[in-house]
DNA sequence: AAACAGTTCTACAACGATGTAGAGTGGCTC
DNA sequence: GAGCCACTCTACATCGTTGTAGAACTGTTT
């Protein structure tokens, strides 16, 4: 055991002077340098644990230039779809050795641009980044100088690499979903009106696309505008779909907060759902399987993306010439079908436990 | 406009030289320094605008002995509670200058020992730590030589500062709500056998408190384990004790995703909510406002939680001679009626905006 | 005109680690 | 026994910044 915990640090120098070595042998044992005598190496370990000697992370980041931190910029962990993704870049990168330091932009532009130069930018090595708020006319803003990943399709072309799911294929085989159960009046909830290459845009896209392919028109009065992607936005997007007085058989929340809260509203003004109104999400968190009903929703592979981007990004970081042309991933998505759609035949998947589960 | 992106990063040697000064007065300018005259610093600033610099954040850390970034090691972002109590002490962060780095210990015991003394805690110049499987026996561990506040009041007495809610009043008041609604078969979900001082523990007493008060018996049968405090436990549990055949008006929760949990079991068995049987949570999540029935819960404040944990960690950090008594912060808490316990008389809050509701 | 306080700036040595270059060992080959 | 390679270790410079000490200038006071 260690004897040691004072209070100021304990530096390789009184290491090294306590085990009667240069301090650069002390820094080849910690290092795991190979060419050590086994009774030296002994006796620098015994001389660091002695003192409870531990390597201080900032001076020899200033010395090799990396710190063994990446960001990650999300809108905001209270968010649980962001709060799901943080937890699995946190986990990809821990088992990749290294450390994530999360910076909220609450969806507002200016932090999000603040995000790509700001000084924080210099304690880590490389930036995993979610923009919401940024466009194609930002692509300059995004021409870092630093290895980063943009998640999401939003900037096409932008100069860095991306990991995305298919959104109009996903949203495709949503509103296809919905379709397939004999729906036609299937309002939208999310849309951003103006916006082309978004989230929304996309998945509204592909809304559009499955409809046409059915040989339906689309209703504009059936997609419900929604700026953030909120419970409480949700549910007041609903309730407007339904004073509005259209007629409506199902709901395509473009994310899992916005049907959720649809469906709260729907719960309070008893209407039936699936049986009159039939609900689907997007993003597929945990939530959904709780949800009464349970949410059907589109499971986008947020392991794979979090695994994807940290890869990618630590690739960039060691990366000797960074020439290499930038990469687009796109992972893949999967319906899951609860019973917000198919009603109470569906599995009731109470014993679903979480992926990650931990022991007791 | 800034001229330059260079691959290799600029220092305060270029930017002097463009100016025509020694590096220390760059260091002066960004630092603020009083005695500069201001053609001085007019040409420091313009150098530092044409070639982009930016300060080294590794090297001033290891000359200033400090990072600027704190810890903040809670189970996992995936639960609800601690992804909004994480936003809450980013935001805290934020406002004093301060950046954040998480970990997730999982709740395992070893993960959360490592936090403690692990590598990684070098990155910062502090630690708020939620533990959730340390206990008393553990004082040791938590004797460290740097600041730290430790979340909930597991630890007795420990050596460090603590900010925590009154967990056995807030427990009692929960059950006084039920009692108070007439329901005299209350069950309790997410007791831990054996444990004495944590956060199951101190809620589990309060609510023997309150039965004892009202002269009631505590019935073994309604006390339901369950070690992780997850949506699928919560539903396991709340399966077990509806399986059991013991009579059963009311449910508390100990913590919201358990309560919700419960509340899944219950609507997939067609179990009326609250009108056979009633639901209390614990944590005032978000998902609480919107799930079907709305969830009654305990409201812990989470921000003042928050902002108390950063400005106690602060002072340890800024303190002068650290001979100051840790002290223990209790927050408030308050009884949050939904539908779960008062029915659909209670007002259902759909606009209900986010506290830190951001622009569209 | 000397002394002094108040400015403005600079040189140099840190902070604690690691990379480089090279000095010693010893053993082996020819 | 000279040369060479494989080990084992060390001295020193270096990463980019900031603290310390003090030099140089200005203006004011005596």
């Amino acid at each position: 055991m260690s004897t040691a915990k004072r209070g100021s640090a304990v530096t390789m120098h009184e290491v090294a002077a306590r085990a009667g070595v240069s301090i650069k042998t002390v820094s080849n044992v910690v290092n795991g340098y190979q060419y050590i005598r086994p009774a030296t190496k002994e006796r620098v370990e015994a001389a660091i644990a002695d003192l409870g000697y531990q390597v201080n992370i900032s001076a020899r980041n200033l010395r090799r230039g990396r710190t063994g931190i990446i960001g990650l910029a999300v809108p905001e962990l209270s968010l649980p779809y962001f709060a799901e993704l943080a937890d699995s870049v946190i986990r990809a990168a821990e088992a990749r050795g290294l450390t994530v330091l999360i910076e909220q932009t609450g969806s507002v532009r200016e932090r999000e641009l603040e995000v790509l130069s700001g000084q924080r930018r210099h304690l880590t090595d490389g930036l995993i980044f979610s923009p919401l708020e940024l466009g194609p006319q930002d692509a300059d803003a995004l021409r870092v100088d630093y290895p980063m990943v943009l998640l999401g399709e939003r900037i096409f072309g932008g100069p860095a690499d991306h990991v995305t799911m298919n959104n109009i294929e996903a949203a495709r085989a949503a509103t296809q979903h919905l379709l397939d159960l004999g729906r036609r009046r299937i309002a939208v909830i999310g849309a951003h009106e103006g916006e082309t290459v978004g989230s929304a845009a996309l998945r509204v896209q592909g809304y559009r696309q499955a409809l046409e392919e059915a040989g339906l028109d689309v209703d504009p009065a059936l997609v419900g505008e929604a700026g953030l992607w909120h419970r409480a936005t949700g549910a007041e997007t609903m309730e407007r779909l339904l004073d509005s007085g259209v007629e409506i058989d199902a709901v395509f929340g473009l994310n899992d907060a916005l049907a959720l809260g649809a469906l709260h509203v729907l719960h309070a003004r008893r209407i039936d759902v699936p049986g009159q109104i039939a609900v689907i999400g997007f993003d597929d968190i945990e939530e959904t399987a709780y949800s009464s009903p349970t949410l059907t929703t589109v499971a986008p592979g947020r392991e794979q993306i979090a695994t994807t981007a940290v890869d990618l990004l630590l690739a960039r970081i060691e990366e000797v010439e960074p020439g290499k042309p930038f990469v687009q991933v796109i992972t893949d998505f999967a319906i899951v079908g609860r019973e917000s759609t198919l009603g109470e035949q569906a599995p009731v998947p109470v014993s679903r436990a979480p992926e990650h589960a931990t022991a007791t």
